[in-house]
DNA sequence: ACGTTTTCTGGAATGAGTCAAGAAAAGTGC
DNA sequence: GCACTTTTCTTGACTCATTCCAGAAAACGT
């Protein structure tokens, strides 16, 4: 399925500022916003930073894109979505990793008590050191 | 235990200002910077925002307080520390309440891969509607 | 108390993210 | 294709949580 048509399918415009965004996205990992900026400009000449937090945020409320925000980081997106999984972080560099739910498709949603709270999502970000900073000493 | 004697504890010096922070934090809940600010001035009549900062990272870098910061949310800190609890947070309001982990002592730690990396925490937080905002149409 | 070290104050600076209005492009029907 | 409507993009100003810095003040050990 090519990125054109899964715009229109979720009843989005086709513009070049989009595709070019989805085209990093699908290139992996996962960038924060002004590296997205900075990638999708290279592939299109010339793109407002407002543009991808327009396109961002409009992939991300309908699905094509994920917004994983780790605590003391930037936003970053990914376009990994639908299976929930979760990811590690890295404590020094802020590297990010995806990590298959270890529970199965729909996992944690049983939360110990819940105060009311209707919950759909539970979201596991597991701490520790990427293996290029465990070759450094500890601060 | 007093908090003069936990701080002296930990390494560090007792100041008015430690002390109307901590006090702020043992009413519970889930205070933003802003919010702490605020309260610890009330107690020590004048405060200055850097100072409630300075106070935070070294209690959290003690385990006095910790950070919790749930994604598109800013600071919030909360005294309870050291058993793994997690958090529910609604996604309207950004309110958030403690949940006890579901699994255990040390939780999900086991993550399906590791990547190489060290992990020493498994943080989870369930997203969902608080019991106020669910009497709100949606958006 | 004295001196040393840590902490607090005050003010300026940083920078991710948001807001708003007009210009440009996409989709629709003729 | 061409005109029309709606969405999207650009530009530039703006917000505000958080950080940086240097001097003043307070805490602790002797």
């Amino acid at each position: 399925m090519d990125s054109e048509q899964l715009l229109r399918q979720h009843g989005l415009r086709v513009t070049r500022q989009r595709l070019a965004v989805l085209a990093v996205l699908d290139e992996g990992g996962h960038p924060t916003v002004d590296e997205i900026v900075r990638r999708a400009r290279e592939r299109v000449g010339s793109l407002s930073t407002q543009a991808v937090y327009n396109v961002l945020t409009a992939l991300d409320d309908v699905g094509l894109a994920r917004r994983v925000e780790p605590s003391g980081s930037h936003a970053r997106f990914e376009s990994r979505t639908g299976d929930n999984h979760h990811h590690v972080v890295c404590r020094d560099c802020g590297a990010v990793e995806d990590v298959d739910c270890a529970v199965g498709e729909v996992p944690c949603l049983e939360a110990a008590q819940h105060h009311g709270f209707v919950i759909d999502e539970a979201e596991v970000t597991y701490w520790g050191r990427c293996p290029r900073c465990q070759q450094n000493p500890l601060p």
